[in-house]
DNA sequence: TCTACGATCTCTAGCGACTAGAGGGTCAAG
DNA sequence: CTTGACCCTCTAGTCGCTAGAGATCGTAGA
């Protein structure tokens, strides 16, 4: 019925440095030990690991999914507040894609513009180093760079 | 026509302590000195610092900026290379995009399905806690996940 | 019961691309 | 010559892990 971290990975896929970090960011609660002092698990664990995993491959981030594990613990709640933030999220990554798409157009128009001589000609690099060239609609572009990974 | 780090900042639009940055990185080259010490710049810098700027925020990253800017600085040389730089990235972009949109979609579909009642029957969490559960087409959403931000 | 070996423990440090602050020195206008 | 804005270096912090060192634990075979 109880299992050793190195189990839990297994059964998660999520790897064993990971889960203690988890345990140490507050995701995960703090494990009970053996006499021994190693971590001991239970179905429940995995079960809340899976659901951490899952959010994050969802591009939840940590502070989301940590109010999502809050609200999972009041079952009788409304869940007007879970589909607030998946909402918020799903706002968030549809900004990325309209962010990441005019990307896409500049540097297809870049590319299609080189005509494939000398560097010195080089479309591509004379847009790169133009003064008035700027992508962003709003000015995000400067905080989405960094973001953009 | 030389002139400080703040006024490079200034008509540049990079912050002070990343353009100090960029030189320590190596994108920049190291800076002349007063004789006080401090940094003097001229028009090439501008130039350079613009040009590493509008890369950054097209999302290109340093090491693709250093080839880059090893390119430039040899206009005679056929831009082919320039263009495969562009083109990976192109690739690299369109990728995220796929991949944002598989997440813009499951997320809609996890909200669609929400019932709007209590917590407990929420399909949202239900979702994310599902073992089966699995949004990658070829395993690439464990690696893509945290690169997302 | 002993031993061997893999698994686990804690702690520290590193990644990338900056950002923030401390504590001090420099520059240029008035 | 003073003032105050600017600049210097250095260290440390961010986030979400990941990697190692060196020590300890758990368990299976002899």
């Amino acid at each position: 019925m109880e299992f050793s971290i190195g189990e839990l990975s297994r059964r998660t896929g999520v790897k064993v440095p990971t889960i203690r970090y988890y345990e140490a960011a507050g995701l995960m609660p703090p494990a009970p030990r053996s006499e021994g002092g190693q971590r001991r698990y239970g179905r429940a664990d995995a079960e809340r690991l899976t659901f951490i995993r899952h959010a994050r491959e969802l591009g939840f981030e940590p502070d989301a999914i940590r109010e999502l594990l809050a609200l999972t613990a009041e079952p009788d709640r409304s869940c007007s507040e879970v589909d607030a933030i998946a909402v918020r999220h799903l706002r968030d990554v549809e900004r990325r894609i309209a962010s990441l798409g005019r990307l896409r157009d500049e540097l297809g128009r870049m590319i299609a513009e080189c005509s494939h001589g000398r560097v010195g000609d080089c479309r591509v690099i004379e847009t790169l180093g133009d003064h008035q060239h700027c992508i962003s609609e709003h000015g995000d572009a400067r905080e989405a760079a960094p973001a953009l990974r």
